[in-house]
DNA sequence: CTTTAAATTTAGTTGAGACTAAAAATAAAT
DNA sequence: ATTTATTTTTAGTCTCAACTAAATTTAAAG
């Protein structure tokens, strides 16, 4: 079974990507996790992406030769690899497809927060262009996710974010929104689904101690462990 | 990359198929055409196959022992295959996601008749359980896609359709009501779709000829040649 | 029957993308 | 400057599902 492309009718002044080339499901996700390793690494090494992956070392390391052959990105050996202005492109567009479809089960599909990561990670790989179109003008062009992570544009722009802190960092009395959840772990986010901790719940700081801090929500009060409250940025 | 499983959260009391075994792509769409051409043609053979899926006979011979080594189909070499009654049920979950997908993109996201087909056959391998109940749900359990064609139930009973003729087979004066278009191919669909052929149309067949069939359409009449009459069925 | 044409199967190859085991390079610690 | 531990790369293997080329089986025609 050959993968075929499938860029929707792109008339011809459509460039976006100009020579995009066909990828794998497996390159895309090498691209789209060294993107996201690099948000948060500084560097990017072979074990960083073996563990995201989890795939072993030395398939990585062959996997880096293809991408680095392709000119997908740049590969410094024993150092790391940095995506280059294509494959960061490239990386981009599947984090779009990623997060507009998150957004849609959610809106569309009654899916609930631990739910949609999964399918998502599938779906991203396999729906068109016209499809991508399709539900980013349904739900009008958004540019956050249902965990508050920023949806790039159609022209791969990553959306201005308002600089947030995470919620261990309130001091008492203080009250703040939620933003975003940094987390995909099923059973964080829904435990924090029932206790209504979502995007856009409003939550008063209370105070805190070592075992944690202590959150206002509506009328109840919860103490929240600093390994979750980390995650939580208002 | 491995495919991995995604049977949604299945209880332990959901049965539906058991000891479904996980199939790759290839296999569930050989096993889809498999279905297909037995609805039409008594035997499946090789070259039945090797002709639909676009593969070499040698490698579709090779899928075939895979497959019967399954039990998926039973094969007679030589003569040709038939599905177990494990791979029919697999079959029809195939072609019930591609039949809702299809009609989920015409109702919800504004596809057009020719434009399903190709993103139908790309995301029914990869939807979950979960995504097949909420757009079936979404959509009042349809029993009939796009083109008519009937869409399997949930516990995979394909739904019982009126008896049909092809349009070349009214005589002068009948009035009838299109039931079902027989056909994938994008150039036919958007010529029929312009003369407003479609589904549910109201058409009465005025006369006959070597060239072909005219059929009134609204306040419009249309020669229609017989290879594309006989797609058409009321 | 025997020949011939067509369909099917066998045998062996290829390319992706995983894997293991072993070799090599780097970085840290004496 | 060596040794040691860690990380990375090399080399070779495996599986899947395609492929080609050659061999075999079946069916039709003389």
């Amino acid at each position: 079974m050959v993968r075929m492309a499938h860029n929707g009718s792109n008339g011809p002044n459509k460039l976006k990507i100009m020579d995009k080339p066909q990828l794998s499901e497996s390159q895309e996700d090498y691209l789209k996790h060294i993107f996201k390793l690099r948000e948060v690494n500084e560097t990017v090494t072979t074990q960083d992406l073996s563990e995201s992956l989890k795939v072993r070392p030395a398939s990585v390391t062959g996997m880096i030769k293809k991408l680095s052959s392709m000119e997908l990105i740049y590969h410094r050996p024993y150092k790391g690899v940095v995506l280059t202005e294509l494959g960061e492109k490239i990386a981009l567009e599947v984090l779009r497809h990623h997060r507009l479809l998150e957004l849609y089960l959610v809106d569309h599909l009654n899916y609930t927060w631990d739910e949609i990561h999964d399918e998502a990670e599938r779906l991203e790989h396999v729906i068109s262009e016209k499809f991508e179109a399709a539900i980013s003008k349904l739900m009008g062009n958004p540019t956050r996710d249902p965990h508050g992570d920023p949806i790039p544009s159609v022209d791969l722009e990553i959306p201005e974010m308002p600089d947030l802190v995470s919620v261990d960092r309130l001091h008492a009395g203080q009250e703040a929104v939620i933003q975003r959840v940094l987390t995909q772990d099923k059973d964080i986010l829904n435990m924090l689904s029932r206790l209504e901790l979502t995007i856009d719940a409003n939550i008063l700081m209370v105070g805190s101690d070592k075992t944690g801090i202590r959150l206002k929500v509506g009328n109840n009060q919860y103490l929240i462990p600093y390994s979750i409250a980390k995650l939580i940025w208002v």
